[in-house]
RNA sequence: GUGCCAAUAGCUCAGCAGGAUAGAGCGUUCGCCUCCUAAGCGAAAGGUCGGGGGUUCGAAUCCCUUUUGGCACGCCA
């Protein structure tokens, strides 16, 4: 809510608690203690702006039906020093709330004064938060889930941003491990087939099948000849990581960019291997007594820890058995990490860099690392709890209702790349945005491409050109825009004018609640049905030509509105047009 | 087998710290530009909220159970 709603919310609710109290006093209540109770928005507005479930809340204390006890807090409820103007008994006993004309007026004036920072709020404190999201494997081009990963990791920091938090973007690089060994066997093995012929060397069965790594075996032939095939193994391994490896994570770089996402820090992997942190991790572990060795390699004792986490949280041993919780390696037998130790190592990083809450985006599949990783920071004396995960589903790519394969074995995946050559960023941003993350999702490239009304980006884009439009076709009469009374402003009482600024009001408070729900999408929502209410607005009242003071009042409401949509499509980095 | 996620209109999905007659877009049918952009608006049709139990004044929403999908259970990441 705007501050003027939250403000005429908290009133309400204390003059409700007030009225119970004053009917206790003068016996039309017997005296208990008042349960908690709720001031909601109605979904039908004719039953109030506000409305409360006090009355049948508070049922069983009273021994009293809720109607009559609605009746009591009506008789005694003082509403002189707040924005409700009367209220009402209704239903099964809710009392329903109609807000005063000063209310809509105190909206706007608070829209037009607060300008582009209308929205924001101190709710995050400042709080330092990583969002760490795409995060692709550097061994291969980024697929359809990082685009969506992009988009919402992205737009979710904006999120948290104008919720007033301190927001941090990164980009985890895996640019060491078993992946990029398995990358330089790929390498090696595509650049003798490129040699000496296809059958020379077979294929390895777990290596990249993509046909990216063929190509950048024929790029550096083309650039470097063919000698290295005489080099050892090792090397030719090496030269062709060296070669291939920085051009990938150009390219995820290049793409990024073109996706209009800006990272705070691309964050190697490497790193945390050279500067000691992954052997620290083992340590801190090894001390703790959590660890134990097995056919040569280092474990970690997820099991128990987890246990404990969970019996914690009030789970039975029974319960916990069936999980079939079990153990982790940490040092492989041939002496390496694995990409889980290395993972503790950078959680702890981002902590000891101060980040109180560190928020990951990550694709469904890996659910599974989710409970053990917050219990290993546990284990290593930091808040397990502070790490939260948001999973997202896989993308189905379709076309004309049939769907696009994006295996990365089949080599003829759609790449991130493709997406961005052939569908508008701004596109590409709000539609992967319009699904909550932990749901299953096909992104349609024929709507994704489509310039009309089909895509909701448009019709969203359209309503903002469509105010530009009228205060164009003002100006062009000498008219601008001037602030309005009090009274003037109270002129907008047409349903689709009430509405309008209802939904205006909102705003400050759909950004908390997506930011606390760390669901950005519940924004293109919002938006979207604000282009709605206004396209309905524009149908039903003129702008121009009306009294000057209505006109003015109406051309204040079509500020606030061009306003709020530009707010959001900013933050999203979405396009603002002024005309379409 | 165990766990996680999902199931709501023909299609794609909202709604879920329990609330009043379950919503939107697309698609279908019918209307609305002498007027600020018709990339818009209105109306109609379309539903046993997967099935079955339970909790209570009240359940799409919470609990149990069941069915059907997706995913995960590696010295992969």
């Amino acid at each position: 809510m705007s501050k003027t709603a939250i403000k005429a919310a908290k009133e309400l609710k204390e003059a409700v608690s007030q009225a119970f109290c004053k009917a206790m006093e003068n016996g039309e209540l017997i005296k208990a203690e008042l349960p908690d109770f709720i001031i909601e928005k109605p979904a039908d507005k004719k039953n109030g702006d506000f409305a409360t479930n006090a009355a049948m809340a508070c049922a069983r204390v009273f021994r009293t039906a809720p109607q009559k006890i609605a009746a009591a807090v009506v008789n005694n409820i003082d509403l002189s020093s707040t924005y409700i103007d009367r209220c009402e008994i209704a239903g099964p006993g809710f009392i329903n709330f109609f807000l005063s004309p000063s209310y809509y007026s105190d909206v706007l004036k608070e829209i037009s004064e607060s300008g582009e920072n209308y929205g924001s709020s101190d709710f995050g404190n400042n709080e330092k938060v990583m969002v760490e999201f795409v995060s692709a494997n550097p061994t291969g081009p980024m697929h359809m889930g990082n685009a969506r990963g992009g988009a919402l990791g992205d737009c979710l920091a904006a999120v948290l941003d104008k919720a007033g938090y301190d927001v941090w973007r990164e980009f985890y690089v895996n640019d060491a491990g078993n992946q990029i060994e398995k990358f330089a066997t790929s390498l090696n093995a595509r650049f003798i087939q490129e040699v000496n012929g296809y059958d020379s060397i077979e294929f390895p069965e777990d290596g990249y099948q993509g046909a990216d790594i063929i190509d950048a075996v024929k790029l550096y032939i083309e650039e470097n000849g063919k000698d290295l095939i005489n080099s050892d193994e090792t090397v030719r391994k090496q030269t062709l990581v060296d070669f291939a490896l920085p051009k990938n994570i150009a390219k995820m770089q290049a793409d990024m960019k073109k996706y209009r996402i800006v990272y705070d820090k691309w964050f190697f992997e490497s790193e945390l291997h050279k500067s000691g942190a992954v052997k620290e991790v083992v340590e801190i572990l090894k001390e703790k007594g959590l660890t134990y060795e097995k056919d040569g390699a280092v474990w970690y004792k997820n099991k128990q820890v987890v246990t404990e986490l969970l019996e914690k949280q009030g789970k039975t041993p029974e319960e916990i058995e069936k999980l079939e919780l079990k153990d982790d390696v940490i040092i492989r037998a041939n002496g390496n990490p694995t990409y889980f130790t290395a993972d503790i190592a950078y959680h702890k990083n981002k902590f000891d860099r101060g980040f109180k809450t560190l928020i990951n985006v990550w694709g469904a599949d890996h659910h599974g690392h989710v409970a053990r990783l917050k219990g290993a920071m546990n284990a290593i004396g930091y808040d397990g709890d502070s790490v939260y995960v948001v999973l997202m589903q896989l993308v189905k790519l379709m076309r004309d209702g049939e769907l696009v394969r994006m295996s990365k074995r089949t080599g003829k995946a759609i790449q991130l790349g493709d997406l961005l050559d052939e569908v508008p960023v701004d596109s590409a941003r709000f539609l992967f945005n319009t699904r909550e993350a932990n749901t299953q999702m096909d992104f349609d490239l024929g709507l994704a491409v489509t310039q009309d009304n089909q895509n909701p980006v448009y019709y969203v884009q359209y309503a903002h050109a469509r105010i530009c439009s009228i205060i164009k076709a003002l100006a062009a009469e000498g008219i601008s825009p001037r602030e309005c009374t009090d009274s003037e402003l109270q002129l907008l009482t047409a349903p689709e004018e009430i509405d309008l600024i209802v939904h205006l009001a909102s705003y400050t408070e759909e950004i908390i609640s997506s930011a606390k729900s760390y669901d950005p999408t519940k924004i293109t929502r919002y938006v979207t049905e604000l282009a709605t209410l206004f396209h309905k607005f524009y149908n039903a009242c003129r702008v121009k030509g009306e009294d000057e003071p209505l006109m003015q009042a109406r051309l204040t409401l079509c500020m606030s509105v061009k306003s709020v949509i530009a707010n959001v499509l900013d933050m999203f980095n979405i396009t603002v047009p002024e005309s379409m």
